[in-house]
DNA sequence: TGATGTTGACAACCAGCGTTGTCACTTTAC
DNA sequence: GTAAAGTGACAACGCTGGTTGTCAACATCA
């Protein structure tokens, strides 16, 4: 057994929650009160990926998040706090969708670990060319919110790390270097693959899919067998 | 002769001022009024690598950036059109110092590959904890500022990019790798290394220097490593 | 049907900040 | 010495955007 618990990283499960929900207040249109809330809150957070995601943190407004939302202003102070508050809503819930995929690639994985890399990069990398808010909220915005953040993007960034550093020692023979050297090499690896992301979002995605993750990977793919041969020369 | 031409990286040499500068209008305090003006930019310059270093560029305000340079808002619009143009003055000044100190390292670099890289990386790092201010400007604030980056960023980067297809392709055996993937695996090395940086700088430097450079060394030898060597297996 | 919860549209308030203007004071040039 | 340029402190204007409040229309439930 590995030491990762994979399970672990898994973002704030949602409660299965009980049975017997005390439903408050008024039903409206055939719904309860908490029901239509979460409702509105849905709303939001997916007005927040279309506009953070497009105007950026510091470009949007509230009012351009109701707008989209098709809900006033009341209902977004009544779900979140401010705008930061929403961004770290909308924060966790990209992070959730990205880290949810790349655990159903490694659950499911080949025992190679290339082909495990190489299939996760590619669902990553995917994913953000279907729809590049994501890039530009998981991986640019964040840099620019200062308080939530503080907190938020190093979690995010800390989970993928983790996950890296936990899959390189399952597959490494044990001992080869010590853990915070693998962490900050696990950040290192990190970091090629969010900037060569950012970059292949910036360019528009000229260069084929294959090529961008190939070459990822052969980053990835030389760190592995560096590792794992005993050292030659030097 | 390699195809890099190291010069053409350095950022807007200044002109080496012709000789008879018409100083025009009337002397203050001895100085004339070009120096004067020069001297309230470098003062505003300066404030600004403070300011938006501390604050950011969002939670920066024009009369802060004044107040540190001593100067009152009338000479902040003697100089620059909005807070944007100052923050891509500081900008470049601090991408021409960290360009410029790589550039340096370069030029009077060991013919060995790997020692060339990890002093490289070694002068990098140092010069960001003498200073985190560069990291935030350079590596975090550029994301959120929208105009002026969407220009600036990519290019600053794409030089530094630049500058390591060029050693790669000055070093290794050439027709290796079309140069388009090199080109990726550089954006990814480039990445890696401003990821680690930025998380050394986020956790207060804990780790020795040592320890950060060779991880981040690790990785651009495990690189150069696969891409020398002919393909072994897989 | 009537009282009350719920919603939507929108005005209003308030603060912050970019930007421009005023004015007294100092330095320079003649 | 005097007029004009230069400087510094600071007020004033205008806009934007976060946040709260008003009000009429509609839905629910007794």
């Amino acid at each position: 057994m590995p030491h990762v618990n994979i399970a672990a990283m898994s973002p704030t499960p949602p409660p299965s929650n009980p049975p017997e929900t005390p439903r408050t207040g008024r039903r409206f249109r055939g719904v309860a009160l908490e029901d239509r809330q979460a409702e509105r809150r849905k709303k939001l957070i997916e007005a927040g990926i279309e506009v953070f995601g497009h105007s950026g943190f510091h470009g949007a407004t509230v009012r351009q998040v109701c707008v989209a939302a098709g809900l006033t202003e009341r209902y977004f102070y009544e779900s979140f706090s401010n705008r930061e508050a929403l961004f770290g809503a909308v924060y966790d819930h990209q992070a959730e969708r990205l880290q949810q995929l790349i655990l159903d690639t490694v659950a499911r994985a080949p025992a190679d670990l290339h082909q495990l890399v190489a299939a996760a990069l590619r669902g990553l990398y995917e994913a953000v060319r279907n729809d590049p808010r994501l890039a530009r909220i998981l991986f640019m915005e964040v840099f620019t919110v200062q308080n939530a953040m503080g907190e938020r993007m190093p979690k995010a960034m800390e989970g993928f790390t983790a996950l890296l550093v936990g899959l390189l020692q399952r597959f490494l023979p044990p001992g080869h270097r010590p853990e915070a050297d693998l962490t900050w090499v696990a950040t290192g690896l990190v970091g090629a693959s969010t900037q060569i992301l950012t970059r292949w979002v910036l360019t528009g995605f000229r260069d084929p899919l294959d090529q961008v993750v190939g070459s990822c990977a052969l980053l990835f793919d030389a760190l592995i067998d560096r590792v794992t041969q005993p050292v030659a020369a030097s």
